[in-house]
DNA sequence: TTCCGACAGTGGGGTCGCAAT
DNA sequence: ATTGCGACCCCACTATCGGAA
């Protein structure tokens, strides 16, 4: 009988492990997880959720076909769209293909999919999860999946090749940041676990509060989120996204007080935010520096992934510009 | 009839705060 | 004191459906 599907086994977030010792590395591949089973000649994907995808991904489907040899499978990793010119994996492209169940040629064409292979889970139908990772990963390369749309990423001895050097070279190939794997832990289907450390690679920047969004539940009292704006090029005071995570409690607090003497009717921006901002903003004149963490610029210039550090006063609001 | 906007669904992610350990 | 998990948030893209052009 066939394994059932396991959910995958996540990262928790953190700084890497230190002392290194005992640890892998690898990089982080910026797409969408995908668990996968290789039965006779039928290949399926799994999502992260464990909703099935595998009519999405026709043709990486007849890819580890050709490379699975007839062996039952069952591995981990990620599916990902790189970029044509770079290499580096570009979440958005992914999108292009990830909710389309039936791709035309056409689109399958357009967009480049690979299946990277990080872990195995089974091996002839026998779970190999009580395997160490290490183990696992021997078992991996002695497969020999690489070929066509399918890859198998190198890993890395932590304490040999150190995580700063690592997390540099993952900044400099465009890659999302590292993860940390314990060598001895074993796979843990669906927790997320202190044995697998995700560093993402994150950017600072400063962002002018033009007003908040209304929250729900706990949020209800103070707000949502804030929404925040930048001076582009041209000197315009443009909407460069929303943050909603990152502030304690008291902070929101502080924060709603703050911005309730700062009220005003119409927008500080010179340019209208987004659709969905511009309907349930409560608008406050541009006085106030948050200090900003995320992850990247979106191509439409909203910052993605954001988090709240603080609040500046060392600054004045001509000195806030476009993230970078 | 065609086009467009709003909305839901699914993918990715970050934090906080409290209960359980 | 630490860890796990639910509850809040964020952005992007596609699919779908109803109403406007």
């Amino acid at each position: 009988m066939a394994l059932p599907v396991p959910a995958p086994m996540l990262a928790s977030a953190g700084r890497p492990p230190d002392p290194p010792g005992g640890w892998s590395a690898e990089l982080k591949w910026d797409g969408a997880r995908g668990i996968s089973r290789i039965q006779g000649s039928e290949v399926r994907f799994w999502s992260r959720n464990r909703r099935e995808s595998t009519s999405a991904y026709p043709e990486v489907a007849a890819s580890l076909l050709r490379v699975s040899a007839d062996r039952d499978l069952l591995l981990d990793g990620e599916l990902i769209a790189p970029d044509p010119a770079t290499g580096a994996p570009i979440f958005g492209r992914l999108q292009r293909r990830m909710h389309v169940i039936r791709p035309t040629t056409a689109l399958i064409a357009a967009v480049r999919v690979e299946y990277i292979v990080f872990d195995v889970l089974a091996v002839s139908g026998e779970s190999v999860m009580d395997q160490t990772y290490l183990a696992r990963r021997a078992l991996l390369d002695d497969l020999e999946l690489a070929g066509g749309l399918i890859r198998v990423p190198p890993f890395w001895n932590l304490a040999e090749i150190g995580a700063d050097r690592l997390l540099a070279a993952a900044s400099e190939a465009g890659m999302e940041g590292i993860i940390s794997k314990k060598l001895d832990s074993l796979y843990e289907a669906g927790r997320r676990s202190s044995r697998w450390i995700k560093t993402p690679l994150r950017r600072t920047t400063e962002a002018v509060i033009a007003g908040w969004m209304p929250g729900n539940g706990a949020n209800a009292a103070t707000f949502g989120s804030l929404v925040l704006a930048a001076h582009d090029d041209k000197g315009s005071l443009r909407c460069i996204g929303c943050v909603g995570t990152g502030f304690s409690m008291s902070a929101r607090r502080a924060l709603r007080g703050a911005l309730n003497e700062l009220t005003r009717p119409t927008s500080p921006l010179d340019a209208p935010a987004p659709t969905t901002v511009e309907q349930s903003a409560r608008w406050v004149d541009a006085v106030l520096i948050a200090d900003i963490e995320y992850r990247e610029l979106s191509a439409a210039g909203i910052i993605r992934h954001p988090s709240f550090r603080g609040i500046r006063t060392d600054r004045t609001i001509t000195e806030v510009g476009w993230p970078k």
